[in-house]
Formats: C-alpha cells, sequence, structure tokens
DNA sequence: GCAAAAGTGTTTAATATACACCCATGA
DNA sequence: TCATGGGTGTATATTAAACACTTTTGC
C-alpha cells in the first residue's frame, strides 16, 4: 500500500524514557528489538506514529504495545533529527520520558517486543540508534527539573515515608543531604499531607507516611508559588 | 517528482520564534506568507525541512530565507503534531526559540517572505496554524529560562548597563525589581566584566557599560555553579 | 538650575547550614 | 538488648528585602 507525496518527507518516531527509583538505583525501562533492524539489541521503547495520530497518543500507544505499561503521565522531551541517526533513512523522533513507581509498575514484552525490563542507569546495555544520548539528555532534564518541580513525587508510591523522599533527591542529584534540614523545608513548602499511618511490617521503628497534596500545589502555583528544593 | 513509501509520513517543518527587546517591549519577529495556505496572513518564520537536512539547520536556513537573519543562536523549544493543526494535512513541527538584540538585527522579507518585522507580543495580528499557542508556549520558556539561566543577556547589545539588563528582567518576569537589590545580586554573581565606559550622547548622566562574561559563566557551570536572578 | 537617570549602604527579616542525640520497633 | 532507621532543636552564617538620598550630565 504505496503511499506517494510530491516533496521527499522523513519518518517520524516516538521514544518513551521511563525511569523508575529502585531503592536507591535510578532505573530505565528498555525493550529488546523484534524486528528489524537491529534485531535482539535493546533500545528505548517506541515506534512509527501512525496517520493522524497525534505525538503524545503515539507514546503512550508505543509503550503500552512493547511494554504493557499504561496510564503513565509522559511529557516530551526533545526531538532528534540528525540524519543518519536512523540506517533506513532520514527518520525524526519525538522523545518522551515519564517516572513511575517502579514497584508499582512492571514492564513485561507485550505484542511489539521479546523483552522488556527495567535497567539501572549505572548498568545498561548497548543501546541502539542515538538512544544512549536520547537517554542522557532525559538524566539530564530530569535533574534540572527536580530541582524545581515536584516531580520527584512521580517516583514515589502514593504513600511515601521522608526518608525515601530524601533518597529520591539524594539519587537523582547525586549528592547527599542533612536529615533534619531536608524534613524542615520539605514539610515547609507544605505540599505534604500528613496521613497519620505508619509504615507496616519493617525492623524498626515505622516511619510516618506521607502523600503529596497535588491539589495544594496547583493552587499554589497558580497565585506564582515557584517550587524549590 | 513523486516520493513513494510503504507507509504514510507526516510532512515536517520547523518554525522559530525570535524574541527582541524593544526598549520595555518585548517583540517578536513575524513574516507575512507568500504562499498558500493563508497567503497574506501572518505567521512565525519557517518551512518544510530539506531531504536528510538535520532540524536545527532547517531551522536556521528557513529563518535565513524568510528574514535575512543570520548567525542566530536557536534552541529547540517543542514540537507539535496535532492532527488538524495544518489544512494541507498531518505536519508536524519543530518550534525552536531564539533571543537577539533588536537593535542588532533588522529582519526584512527575504526571498520566501511578502513582509517580515518586529511585532510587539502584547499586540499580534492573528496568526496562522497553531503558531499563537506556539508563540504562547515560547513566552512561557522565556519566563521560566530567564530565571535560572543568564539567557537574557543575548537580548541586550553585547555592552550594557545595569538598568537595560534590570528593565530586561522587569520586562520577562513582569514585575518591578528593586535597584540596588538587583544590582548587589547582579554584581556580586561576578559574572559581569565592567568594561571601564560610559554611555555617550545621554541627556544625563552617563552609565557603566558592563559586558556579560561567558567565559566565566561556563567555567562555573563546570563546577556545578547554578544561575539564579 | 533643573530634569533625568545613575549610583550607593544600612538595618531587619528570612532562610540556609552545621551539627548529635534519644526514640520506637522487631529480631 | 541490640541493631536499625525514625525523629527532633538550636545556634550561626548567609542571603533577601525594605528603604531614600546624593551625583553627574546635558539642556
Amino acid at each position: 500500500m504505496p503511499y506517494t507525496y510530491d516533496f521527499p518527507r522523513p519518518s517520524v518516531t516516538v521514544d518513551c524514557i521511563v525511569f523508575g527509583l529502585d531503592n536507591k538505583e535510578l532505573k530505565v525501562v528498555l525493550i529488546q528489538r523484534k524486528t528489524s533492524p537491529f534485531i535482539d539489541s535493546w533500545a528505548l521503547p517506541g515506534g512509527f506514529i501512525g496517520e493522524n495520530e497525534a505525538l503524545d497518543k503515539a507514546a503512550k500507544r508505543e509503550l503500552a504495545e512493547e511494554t504493557g505499561l499504561k496510564n503513565i503521565f509522559l511529557e516530551q522531551l526533545f526531538t532528534f533529527g540528525d540524519p543518519g541517526r536512523d540506517p533506513r533513512g532520514h527518520t525524526i523522533t519525538v522523545a518522551y520520558f515519564g517516572l513511575v513507581s517502579l514497584n508499582e509498575h512492571n514492564p513485561r514484552a507485550a505484542s511489539d517486543a521479546k523483552k522488556a525490563g527495567w535497567f539501572s542507569v549505572n548498568k545498561l546495555p548497548e543501546l541502539v540508534f542515538d538512544h544512549a544520548a536520547i537517554l542522557k539528555m532525559a538524566l539530564e532534564r530530569l535533574k534540572g527539573k527536580v530541582r524545581y518541580q515536584p516531580i520527584g513525587f512521580e517516583l514515589l508510591p502514593k504513600r511515601f515515608t521522608l526518608t525515601q523522599l530524601q533518597q529520591l533527591y539524594e539519587t537523582i542529584l547525586e549528592k547527599t543531604l542533612d536529615k533534619r534540614n531536608f524534613r524542615k523545608k520539605i514539610i515547609r513548602l507544605g505540599l505534604l499531607i500528613d496521613l497519620n499511618e505508619t509504615q507496616q511490617d519493617v525492623a524498626h521503628r515505622a516511619a510516618r507516611l506521607y502523600s503529596f497534596d497535588e491539589k495544594r500545589y496547583l493552587q499554589l502555583v497558580e497565585n506564582g508559588f515557584i517550587f524549590e528544593v
């Protein structure tokens, strides 16, 4: 079923970088390719956009088709279009990135991939195309963004402890933070809801659980509030 | 000269949002379209990417072809791809934005546009396609970015006064700043070079001129420095 | 001499940093 | 009872904010 145009057109794909936090390791979802080129190699989940398909819809669809992951908030990262980045010819890819609570999301090889799974960003297999560069940019964006937008909460379960939150920042920013100062600062922001519950089944004093007050955050943003950690 | 592919492909274009500062007004470069659709309407400079052409190259080329503006630093903003944004069919556009010193850059209608010029962002003509939405996003990015990256300097002449710099921040952030506090803060950053020169031909006390110390900025960034105003 | 913008310091409030011990729990 | 992580306060240093007058220059 050939499609003919008066001028040459590049192919357009989407790729997804989905980060998760496993204890103190930052991980990313990769799939093993089922199709040529680079069959069996590891890659970011992604693929061609459909006819008259919106970019974000395509990203969500491809992610679901290859990893089974659904209902994940994806945000556009960057568009890569260097000729030569794909051996099949001029291909432009729009990269999306998302953050999930790793324990609550388990990628599995869905229809369009041989395997799918979480990989530590520090121990990656070789990636196809320019996916290593895309991932690198996603990591930089994550580091930059986490300081002034409350995106970190996406990486945690809905209910989390202050220590988990602190470790998250320590992992992403790659530096240690003072416990007392961190708690003071976070609490003072007024964006955490104290659930008046504690952890269960831990072999030490159980920590209080908190959730992120997204409603209040949105209210504050409306009034010009700027989140900073 | 028809081009045939096995699967449907969207068109891909680039659009440029170039901001300039005119006294206390933020302005943007627009062109009057020479071709259908929307002939004679105002639009952001832009057009189709070429065969095997890199995205940033295409943006620079289109900007030069339509406005004559060259050697302008452009940065990728966002990619817009909603089906329906272009009546000719599925068209994805990669938007770039740039900042220039308005007095030093005069857009003129080059080969691919009927007219070209600076428009105040507060007094815009009706724009074609979704260019109004693209511009809105560019403005938001500018506001967000100016606080933690020294991009504002791009909007000023190489030699500028502290008052000019302050007015720049006041214009972009849409609020007034205290002169003494602003000066203290900016000087303390250590990113300005005092040129030991003063304005000429002004009808009042001549102000000292400064330039931005980009070398030093890059050094500091290497060492983890974060710019904040 | 006056209009117009340049330039300059101090006080007070808020925030950031540094730092160490007791508490609760399960094994 | 001990190992493990949870939880807390204070003093000091740094930074932000508020605020008004004198200086220089051209006309």
